[in-house]
DNA sequence: CATCTCACTTGATCTGGGTCAAGGATTTTT
DNA sequence: AAAAATCCTTGACCCAGATCAAGTGAGATG
C-alpha cells in the first residue's frame, strides 16, 4: 500500500497534459527547468495521497486516474470539496500545508513539481505565475458554481448538475463535442457522490433510479451512463448556463 | 439610485486597506503607477454593483462596507457565494466579465483599478500577481470550508458557522485578539443570512432565537450580539479548526 | 398621531431527504 | 465452489427544516 515512485520522466514536450499544464507555454530553457524537477507517482485506488495538514513538498497535474479533495469533520460527517480530474492541477504554492485530504479514487498517474524549486521558476517567470492564477480562478468557479448545487438545489438537480458536469468534463477530454447521445463511465461510487453532494448514498442511489424511471438517463450495470439529451439533462439540473459546451 | 463616483484619490500609502491591498509590498515608482489608476466609488445600501455577466473594467477592494457575491437561478432561487468586508478583494484580472452579482448590504466604499492598466502593471510586477494569487488561494479556502457548512451541517450549526466567521474578521479589523465576550453587529439581514447558509429566513430567525435562550449569545436589539464564549460558538458550529485565532 | 413599511418572530403543518433495515449483484478471497 | 466483502437498491418510517400564515416592533412618511 506505499505508493510506488517512478522516474519516467520523458521531456517535458512528451508529457500528456501539455495542453492545459503550466508548462504549456514554456520557452526551451524553463522546460528544460522543469524537467530536472519533474517526476512521476502512481497511486492505488483507494489510497490517501495527502493528508489534511501535513506537509506538501510537490504540486502536479493528474495525468490519468480520479482523485478527490475531501474535507471531514470530527463526528465523520465528510464533504468533498474537489474532484481532480486529468489535467486538474493539485497544490497551493506558496503554502506549506495541505488543507484537504486528497484521495485516490481510481488508480492514478501524476506528474509532479517539487514545490521549492517549482516556486522559484514560478517567481522567475511570470506567465507561469499568471497561469497559475488563472487556473486559481477556475477552481474558484467551480466551487461557487457547487456553493449554489449544495445550498439551493434539490437530491434531483444535484444528482443531474453532477452528471452533467462529469458527461461535460468527460467529452472535453475526448473532444468529444456536442455528440448525442453521450456516454461516459461514472468515475465515482454512490457514496463519493453522496459526499459530493452533500447527501447521503440511499438518496443518491434512489434519485439515480428515478432518473432512469424517467428516462432522462440510461444505465448500463451500475456505472455505465447514456444520456440520450444532454439538454433535458440539464433542464433536470436546474441549470440554463450551460457553459456554451453543448450550445 | 446612481453610483456617486468621488475621485477623492490620496496617496496610496494613505490607503485604509494597504495592509491586504495589492500595494502593500510596492517600490515608489509602482506606488505612483497605481495612483494614476486609482479612484475612489461609494454605492449605497442596496444598490447592485455589479451584475452577473457585466463587463467589469476594474478591480478594486472594499475600505468600508459590506458587499455580497450572490448566484441567482431562473426561479429565484439565490445563493450567496462570497461576503465581501473591509480590505476583501473584488474583480478577475484576465477575465472579461463578472461572474456574480455583486450588491452592497451596506453603504460601501470601495478603492478600485481601471483593469487594463492594472493588468498590464500586474504583468510587470511579479509580487503583484503573486499576490493576487495568494488572495485567490485564500478565497478559495473560504468558499471550500463554506462548501463544508453547506453540505453537511445542521441549520444551528450552519448559523452558528456564520457569526464565528462574523466575529473572527471583526476581531481581526478592529485588532482586538482574543479578547472575551466579543461584541459585534450582524452586518446583514435574516434573508441574506438565509441566502449565505441555504436556509429560510425563518429558520435562522428560530435559530438564533434559541442560540440566544441556550445562553450562546446575547442579542440586544436585532443585530447587535455578544458571544460570552467563542469556545463554546465554535463548539456549536462543530468545528474545532479555530484557525488558531482564538487559540 | 396615524399609517406604512421593513425587518423580524413565532406558530402550525407538511415534506424531502435522512435513518434504519433487509436484501441483491459482483467481485475477491479462501 | 463456498464464503466474504463491496457496492448498490429498495422499503418503511421519521424528523429537520420548508412552507404557509399571523403577528410584533421600530423607524419612516404623511
Amino acid at each position: 500500500m506505499t505508493a510506488t515512485i517512478q522516474t519516467i520522466s520523458p521531456s517535458c514536450s512528451d508529457c500528456p497534459i501539455r495542453h492545459r499544464a503550466v508548462c504549456a507555454r514554456c520557452e526551451m530553457d524553463e522546460l528544460e527547468r522543469l524537467e530536472e524537477i519533474k517526476y512521476y507517482r502512481s497511486f492505488e485506488a483507494g489510497q490517501t495521497i495527502i493528508w489534511s495538514g501535513d506537509k506538501m513538498d510537490f504540486v502536479g497535474s493528474v495525468v490519468s486516474g480520479i482523485a478527490t479533495l475531501t474535507q471531514t469533520m470530527e463526528d465523520g460527517r465528510t464533504q468533498m470539496v474537489g474532484l481532480l480530474l486529468p489535467s486538474d492541477f493539485v497544490g497551493r504554492p506558496g503554502r506549506e500545508g495541505a488543507a484537504y485530504d486528497v484521495v485516490a479514487t481510481t488508480d492514478i498517474l501524476m506528474c509532479c513539481f517539487r514545490k521549492k524549486p517549482f516556486e522559484k521558476l514560478m517567481s522567475e517567470t511570470p506567465h507561469i505565475a499568471h497561469r497559475l492564477l488563472e487556473m486559481t480562478l477556475d477552481e474558484l468557479d467551480a466551487a461557487r458554481e457547487w456553493m449554489l448545487v449544495l445550498g439551493r438545489k434539490t437530491a434531483r438537480e444535484k444528482i443531474a448538475s453532477l452528471l452533467s458536469i462529469i458527461a461535460r468534463r468527460d467529452a472535453s477530454l475526448t473532444g468529444d463535442g456536442g455528440v448525442r447521445p453521450m456516454v461516459f463511465d461514472l468515475p465515482l461510487t454512490r457514496e463519493a457522490m453522496a459526499d459530493y453532494l452533500g447527501l447521503t448514498l440511499e438518496t443518491v442511489s434512489r434519485q439515480i433510479s428515478a432518473l432512469k424511471k424517467d428516462g432522462v438517463i440510461h444505465l448500463e450495470g451500475k456505472r455505465h451512463v447514456t444520456v440520450p439529451d444532454m439538454g433535458r439533462l440539464m433542464e433536470e439540473a436546474g441549470d440554463d448556463s450551460d457553459g456554451g459546451v453543448f450550445a
